[in-house]
DNA sequence: TTTTGAGTTGTTCGA
DNA sequence: GTCGAACAACTCAAA
């Protein structure tokens, strides 16, 4: 019996329900990953993650291979792509792990009126509708989600990575996609053994002083493994296991507060991905129907200014830049750009939205969603309106030696810690001895904050 | 059924 | 320089 191990955002061995599955049911199993033009045209994927993935599915590959098995590579309508294959393999059922996207959801249950597929658990901990009140209906505040969350049985064993893999010889496979290759300034190195390396690493350290050093931006103190998250090159099981054994081994309290801080931002990644499951709509729009008629004031130029880091606030233009270079921001990074683009330069949130779709190599609809919808006040469990970051104030904690600001922002390089944060103070004999010139090396401010802020709160007023 | 206390990430102002 | 209050309104869950 031949079964389809059909990987999506799967894309490993160890702790993987579908292959698990495809394995009991079949003496021999075909991995497939189908490269869907619906995705690639939507306008929501940009190269980056694309190369990430291209080089994430080589790394499978090569996996499978040290396995006696193969990637098979498909294009095209998945439902096609996949009853083709099934007709032509005599198999007898499709497993893979089930998705929360709308597209994914409907996509797969037109695979499912057509063809016996399977969906499993794994995207998450816990499944993604499986956290109700009492009531029964959808949690919509992150804190008592948590505290139902953490009182589930969710811990389980970790599924070993199968050592044979039996796939049939005669199956036809398009070559391995190379194209757009992965630019080498992405400092992230694709497939489950680079995810585990890591993982490991942060266990055995950084998550001990994850609580103080999360928040700052020129230190390395986040896991980097959300991009290995989205694509499941590391299961979420795995991860949250990690942060449990980091509690036991901790040496003191605040040790124990850093493996409880990053075991929260998994749960908070449970809690955005259950929010899409079942609030589909939020993805077009704001979740509060109150929230859905603010007046943005959408100046393109401004939007241009903003993905350039071309600002004149350094801290922002700092973020924007390492978003484009490497596909990924610091999250404290991605707070404080996405504060500015809508209560600064007064912009709808799901351009932002969008645009760090098209940049992050860890782009996920749910959390991307959650977080632009949290900022902008307008989501579940939304920061108050009234929150309005303060783009200096937020270098000056979060940055305070400019550090940060000098890795991306070469022409202000020169400047003291006590300038860096505000370089439109600078005098022009200062502007001459630090080589840097406002309006030419660097913007002045595009728009000053303390007269955006007021007309936000106004914007936010119209309710 | 009703009441009550608490709730990721901040800033500004005035004492 | 430090500190507390104000900036709303609503959900959740325990009492």
């Amino acid at each position: 019996m031949k079964t389809i191990w059909w990987i999506r955002r799967d894309l490993r061995l160890r702790d993987n329900q579908a292959l698990t599955a495809a394995l009991n049911h079949g003496d021999q199993v075909i991995p497939l990953f189908i490269l869907d033009p619906t995705l690639q045209q939507s306008g929501y994927v940009g190269p980056q993650r694309l190369a990430f993935l291209y080089a994430g599915l080589a790394d499978l590959d090569e996996a499978l291979r040290q396995r006696g098995s193969r990637l098979i590579i498909r294009a095209g309508d998945p439902v096609e792509q996949l009853a083709r294959l099934v007709a032509a393999t005599d198999a007898t059922a499709v497993y893979a792990e089930a998705d929360v996207s709308p597209y994914a959801r409907r996509r797969d249950r037109q695979v499912a009126a057509q063809l016996p597929l399977y969906l499993t658990d794994g995207l998450t901990v816990l499944p993604a509708g499986a956290i109700l009140k009492e009531n029964g209906e959808p949690y919509t505040v992150y804190t008592p989600f948590s505290r139902k969350w953490k009182s589930q049985p969710w811990s389980r064993a970790i599924l070993p990575a199968p050592e044979q893999i039996a796939t049939p010889d005669d199956v036809e496979s398009l070559p391995l996609p190379a194209e757009p290759a992965l630019p080498a300034t992405v400092p992230f190195v694709p497939g489950e053994a680079a995810a585990a390396a890591l993982l490991r690493r942060f266990r055995d350290g950084l998550i001990y002083r994850y609580s103080d050093d999360r928040n700052r931006m020129d230190l390395d103190g986040t896991s980097t493994l959300s991009p290995y998250l989205r694509f499941g090159m590391l299961s979420a099981q795995t991860a949250a296991a990690a942060a449990v054994e980091a509690l036991q081994a901790a040496p003191h309290a605040a040790a124990r507060k850093g493996a409880e801080t990053w075991l929260n931002e998994l749960i908070w990644r449970e809690f955005y991905q259950a929010i899409l499951y079942h609030f589909p709509e939020v993805l077009g729009a704001a979740f509060r129907p109150e929230m859905r008629q603010l007046q943005w004031v959408n100046d393109e130029a401004l939007f241009d200014a903003w993905t350039a880091g071309q600002t004149g606030y350094p801290v922002v233009d700092a973020a924007m830049r390492q978003l484009a270079a490497t596909g990924w921001m610091h999250n404290r990074a991605r707070m404080i750009v996405a504060s500015f683009l809508t209560k600064d330069l007064l912009i709808d949130w799901r351009w932002g939205e969008r645009y760090f779709m098209q940049q992050l190599v860890d782009g996920d609809p749910a959390a991307n969603n959650g977080g632009w919808q949290w900022t902008a006040g307008t989501g579940t469990d939304a920061a108050p309106y009234f929150r309005i970051f303060n783009p200096t104030l937020q270098g000056q904690k979060f940055d305070p030696q400019g550090d940060y600001i000098r890795r991306w922002l070469p022409e202000l390089a020169s400047l003291p810690a006590n300038m860096i944060h505000e370089p439109a103070k600078m005098s022009v004999a200062q502007q001459r001895q630090y080589d840097c010139r406002l309006g030419e090396d660097y913007p002045a401010p595009i728009v000053d904050h303390h007269e955006m802020r007021p007309k936000a709160l106004a914007l936010y007023k119209v309710r």
